[in-house]
DNA sequence: CTACTATATTCCCATCGGGTAGTATGCTAC
DNA sequence: GTAGCATACTACCCGATGGGAATATAGTAG
């Protein structure tokens, strides 16, 4: 697993690739794109976002490669460039759904 | 899996925990963590960084449940609350390195 | 060519977040 | 009690970032 030496550098960078999936609005995106490949104005609608915002996460989205994307015409197509995207959030998800069990167990003990 | 509806709200406390690691103190945190259970001195020693800085990022890091402590006299015990924080960066160490590697077949071939 | 459409980019503003210095809290030793 | 230490908290500065309006680019239709 670890071929990679933990260095402050090589943390930089993993910090970075998590930072862009700190972002609500790029998680939406991402989710919308579980459905498969859409369009930029397919996203707009899906989501509700203004078409600036959507455009410009999406560049962060795809400089980090969480997505793919060719162009058709006018339209862009966008896609997951793989599912490990999709683990990590559920990774994370799981967290959550622990925690938030063990906070209703304190608040079921305490009242 | 996905017993979580991926709803707004709930991306929007997904992306609070990512954010937790998308910054490269609590990284660096979190893998000098990787050794045992450490004290505060000794997480300063170990990375450098000033006083403040380090306990700030613990609140952060404990605050999200990425770690677990006990006080013993002066002294705070900071500990890794379980592994998944690992696992998530492993997951993330491995994008990069495929990364790195397609880069590098990139460059390979240019020149 | 002009008009229209989809997407990208730029600019501006408000907010957020990291780093640090200084201060406060709280425990221990004496 | 005082002195000293480990940790936490507060205040401040400053750079980064998200959102939206306006503008630019680029492809299509006629």
């Amino acid at each position: 697993m670890g071929k990679i030496r933990m260095t402050p550098a090589v943390l930089e960078q993993i910090a970075d690739r998590f930072k862009v999936l700190g972002d609500p609005t790029r998680l939406r995106l991402l989710q919308a794109l579980r459905g498969g490949e859409a369009t930029v104005s397919e996203l707009i609608e899906a989501t509700g976002l203004g078409q600036a915002n959507v455009s410009k996460h999406l560049q962060v989205l795809h400089g980090s490669g969480y997505t793919s994307r060719r162009k058709e015409g006018l339209f862009t197509w966008y896609r997951l460039s793989d599912v490990d995207v999709l683990q990590l959030c559920d990774l994370m998800c799981g967290r959550l759904e622990r925690d938030h069990l063990a906070q209703q167990r304190l608040l079921g003990r305490e009242r």
